[in-house]
DNA sequence: CCACATTGCGCC
DNA sequence: AAAGGGCGCAATGTGG
């Protein structure tokens, strides 16, 4: 197909109106939406100037390029809907999702600058914050903003002129599912969303009213206000949470019991963390009760899709309900936490009200949600990567990932299905800690913290792992290898799909870094370019990477075919897709789908988990 | 007023 | 020789 840009300014206000804040839906069907110049281009002509006054006949046949289509594409619908142009019905097809895919680059100054080694400047879009057609008349600015645009459209179009052929059919498909899913939405329980949204107004009410520092007009989170707090009870101000975890737990478990605020900075971040995603669903609640969402094709260098893009994620909502008590937040014990009959039991006498997020997404009127998620998805690749069919035989016979493992390397003899039974809960943990968090070359310094062990357990784990997993270790060393050597130029990682993952020009860099006396020494460490920035890597690292996007596309598979076959894929969170389906559809069905391994990846065994659900869930 | 760094919180 | 990784976003504070 013949292709053409089509590149939009529209009226923007920076942290109020933009589609940032407010997403494609909402910020098209705004009273201020104000799409007041349109930039086209084919290859040959260019056309710029009030979308109205535009030929659309002469996209007839045309493939659409944007830069993020589905923003531009939101803007000629809504155009169409308003009776300002006729309605659109070409293809489209997004460059930012191209450019993410083959440049780990998004925003089109990036593609630029890592695709072509041109810079370019977006200060023209930055002055035209607040600003309307007549406004950037009134600064001066008329010409730049024609020129910008149209020098937008230009670049968008040789991109996809001269990178698109490697931009591969199945990512393309990909791609353009992630707009659909996009635009699709999913269905609000709005009724339920109003009462967490009291029930939250007040808890948050409640709890900064408990303050000390409040009251003096301080932040309810001020790190100074607390400090100070602190200091007029006499006891230390708590540690960095970040750096000093355990220091952190013990300060809070200390004078926890005698200061209840000593609690409250972390309820507050939490309670209003939570309100805030409430928050920005009522307000892009179309009026069929569903929302858009972004969900970024390509957010991560590995492939992975993120959940970010205009302030909501849906990659990220919390699992375990708000528990409360009395309107006021009550935080699930230790003790709770042993097993489920101590969990049910505290919920009944310490709790009258649970909040659960997931609750609010509902299936639309007819259909139904079947969840679905892939088994230890990663590990299986891993293993398979590293040759080590054993373990995957193993899989194959009916165990799962961590029974294979204990067959093999723990002398575990159970039947398949029965470890959870036949190990003591600590070590049935420490297992799949082992299984799950050592195959990227942790240290034991880093799993004492990582599986809550002392030192000895975690030295042992970490040699039984490496001894028993040759083949795994075998990978981070060719892997570091055949880095190191590409230094000077680029490292190229083929995936067994047949994408491939760039680091581009690989350094050998010296760094002052901590050793494990703390002290500092300069080191050599090696660094690429994975999207416009520099970061250090390594075997472990390179492995991690290697498995994540190999994941990754067998989970692409998946989600086509579910498309295809079981019904709508509505979102999805790394290896978990959250399907909307006709009735007579069925778990069976979806796991077939899931369970099912690529064939280009023979002889690696996936397995999925799906059930029926009322809402989102887990 | 803005840009930027740091910290914390949520997920896989 | 050793090194788990991948995201997004809000709040706060600093410095221009």
């Amino acid at each position: 197909m013949r292709p053409v840009t089509l590149d939009y300014e529209t009226f923007y206000i920076k942290n109020e109106y933009s589609v940032k804040d407010l997403g494609n839906w909402r910020y098209t069907h705004d009273e201020r939406f104000d799409p007041y110049l349109l930039s086209v281009y084919d290859g040959e002509q260019s056309w710029v100037g009030n979308p109205a006054d535009f030929n659309w006949a002469a996209l007839e046949g045309a493939l659409l390029l944007a830069h993020n289509a589905g923003f531009d594409s939101s803007v000629t619908e809504r155009l169409g809907e308003l009776g300002k142009i006729p309605v659109i019905t070409n293809p489209w097809a997004c460059t930012a999702n191209m450019t993410s895919c083959l440049f780990s680059s998004r925003s089109l100054a990036d593609a630029m600058w890592v695709a072509r080694k041109q810079r370019i400047s977006k200060g023209v879009r930055d002055d035209m914050n607040k600003k309307n057609w007549a406004g950037i008349k009134a600064a001066g600015m008329a010409d730049a903003v024609v020129k910008y645009a149209l020098a937008d459209s230009v670049e968008c179009f040789n991109l996809w002129r001269d990178y698109s052929r490697r931009w591969s059919p199945f990512e393309q498909r990909l791609s353009d599912l992630t707009i659909k899913q996009c635009r699709r939405g999913v269905k609000i329980n709005v009724e339920l969303l109003e009462e967490y949204r009291h029930v939250l107004q007040e808890v948050i009410f409640n709890l900064v009213k408990s303050f000390p520092w409040t009251k003096e007009g301080k932040k309810p989170t001020s790190p100074i206000a607390i400090a100070e707090e602190c200091r007029k009870h006499g006891i230390p101000g708590p540690p960095v949470k970040t750096r000093d975890e355990e220091g952190f737990e013990l300060w809070e478990k200390t004078y926890g019991p005698r200061f209840s605020w000593v609690y409250g900075a972390g309820q507050w971040r939490s309670l209003n963390k939570l309100l805030g995603s409430l928050d920005t669903v009522k307000e892009r609640l179309r009026p069929d009760g569903t929302i858009d969402f972004s969900l970024l094709y390509f957010g991560g260098h590995t492939g992975r899709w993120s959940g970010g893009g205009s302030g909501f994620n849906l990659q990220n909502l919390r699992k375990e309900p708000l528990f409360l008590k009395d309107r006021c937040m009550v935080m699930v014990p230790d003790e709770a936490r042993v097993s489920k009959a101590a969990f049910k039991q505290w919920k009944q006498e310490c709790t009258d009200y649970a909040l659960d997020i997931r609750k609010l997404f509902v299936p639309r009127e007819g259909k139904k949600f079947i969840l679905c998620d892939l088994a230890q998805v990663e590990p299986r690749v891993l293993n398979w990567l590293a040759g080590n069919t054993q373990l995957l035989d193993a899989i194959k016979q009916g165990y799962s990932y961590y029974e294979a493992c204990a067959r093999l390397y723990e002398g575990w003899t159970g039947a398949p299905g029965t470890i959870k039974t036949s190990l003591s809960d600590k070590d049935y943990t420490l297992l799949k800690n082992k299984m799950l968090g050592l195959g990227y070359g942790m240290g034991a310094e880093r799993f004492c913290e990582y599986a809550s062990v002392d030192m000895d357990t975690a030295e042992k784990a970490v040699a039984d792992f490496r001894a028993n997993n040759p083949l795994v270790v075998d990978l981070w060393h060719n892997l570091d290898n055949n880095f190191r050597q590409s230094c000077g130029g680029d490292f190229t990682m083929e995936l067994p799909s047949g994408r491939q993952m760039v680091y581009r020009d690989v350094l050998r860099e010296i760094r002052t870094k901590r050793n494990k006396e703390k002290k500092l020494e300069k080191r050599f460490v090696w660094t690429a370019l994975t999207g416009p920035d520099r970061y250090e890597s390594y075997g472990g690292l390179l492995t991690e990477n290697v498995v994540q996007a190999c994941a990754r596309d067998a989970f692409g598979e998946h989600l086509l075919e579910l498309e295809e076959t079981t019904g709508d894929v509505i979102w999805h969170v790394h290896d978990e897709a959250i399907t909307e389906v006709e009735q007579d559809v069925t778990p069976k069905d979806v796991e077939a789908v899931m369970s099912k391994t690529p064939e280009w990846l023979p002889g690696c065994p996936l397995a999925a988990e799906a059930k029926e659900a009322p809402h989102y869930l887990k």
